[in-house]
DNA sequence: AAATAGTTGTTGCAAAAGCAACAAAATTTA
DNA sequence: TAAATTTTGTTGCTTTTGCAACAACTATTT
């Protein structure tokens, strides 16, 4: 379990106690199946233990966006998603071990206990992780043209893993999506960033050949 | 000083205590002064107790873009900063008061504080203000077309202030650069929404009409 | 293994957005 | 308060993007 993130360099015994002490429980949910509905009014937070979910909005026309993922170790629910509305819900895109816990036991908990500093520090980085994975995003949906998205994207990614060879961990209808353009007209683009050889792609693997 | 979101429901003797003990030292800016620079490696943690802020970042090619501000009571730098990069700083947009602070001994003192607790909490609610903000702004960065973009921002407005009559809290340059647009662009679809009677807008001041 | 559902690559066409440029208004500074 | 700078409102023109539609290919389900 020390391989969370929220519970990185807490020992096992620690958080057990902490499981305790908090009331927490672990339910398992199946592929696809909603976890919270109504994020709005809960008081629950819910830690991924293993898997992946999603944030889903559903407008009032009833387009589905999905506002962000989540994955093992973040955390979601209780005071984190009070600006959420009724559209929003969370749902599993994977099988999913999910802990709850009451918020407020949960915030609790962060102090006089012997877990608490880490835990502290652990959601503040969570937190600041979360803030900059979306810094990232706003500063690609800021790009006036695709070509640009595109560019300052896989830029992001070549600094990642440190090789200008990289794949993407999209589809390449959830990375139009990401970058909030349109498929074909992304895909167009891709082809012309090829064409003119300042990158080579083959499926989902790309090549930064010109800088 | 309890204004202050950070310090919201901390007495100012505590306040006091706190500052003492973290060594935090208070500096004043003229506006339009570089508060921080090389984000990435500063151990500093900046509390803005009054006036405004902008993290700042000027890329390899010169382009100057403001990419978060900052206001009365948040925090930057520190840990808080870990992700920026050299491109990036902070800058005054006003007049402004800093409260600087080491990020270790910050950190130290959200535990075996009769702070701590109540610390820890303002901090937590203040990195999840950041990741609403930050949501949405990309809810509109994503929109396609500047009419949604637009839309979409004068129904947050909308809500925030409660009234289908309110003020952009921007100039109109600023709110181009916000949504990510060519300025004459929006300024053209302001007035397009206004001829079919969807908005009223006599400068700053917006009337939604239809939804 | 066949059937179904989803993803990818392409294209023509129409609509929207960006760019550039300029005058008028407003704000800031000297 | 005059001068300088910034912001606003507009428009014509060009380029980019979105939309729609379809065939080929890949997964997934039964």
């Amino acid at each position: 379990m020390e391989q969370i993130e929220l519970f990185r360099d807490i020992n096992d015994n620690l958080i057990n106690e902490f499981i305790k002490k908090t009331k927490a429980r672990k339910v398992f949910f199946k592929k696809d199946m909603t976890i919270m509905s109504n994020l709005k009014n809960t008081n629950e937070v819910g830690i991924i233990l293993d898997g992946e979910t999603a944030l889903l909005r559903i407008d009032y026309n009833g387009n589905r966006t999905i506002v962000t993922n989540y994955i093992k170790g973040d955390i979601f629910g209780g005071k984190f998603s009070d600006y959420l509305s009724e559209e929003h819900s969370i749902i599993s895109r994977t099988n999913c071990d999910i802990l709850f816990v009451e918020y407020d036991l949960f915030i609790d908990s962060l102090n006089n206990n012997p877990w608490s500093k880490t835990l502290t520090n652990n959601i503040v980085n969570i937190l600041i992780k979360e803030n900059f994975k979306d810094n990232q995003r706003i500063e690609i949906l800021t790009k006036r043209s695709i070509r640009e998205k595109l560019l300052h994207y896989f830029h992001t990614l070549e600094q990642e893993y440190a090789r200008n060879t990289f794949n993407i961990p999209f589809t390449m209808t959830n990375l139009s999506e990401y970058l909030a353009v349109d498929r074909s007209a992304m895909q167009r683009e891709i082809k012309n960033l090829k064409d003119e050889g300042i990158i080579d792609i083959k499926g989902k693997t790309v090549t930064i050949i010109y800088h």
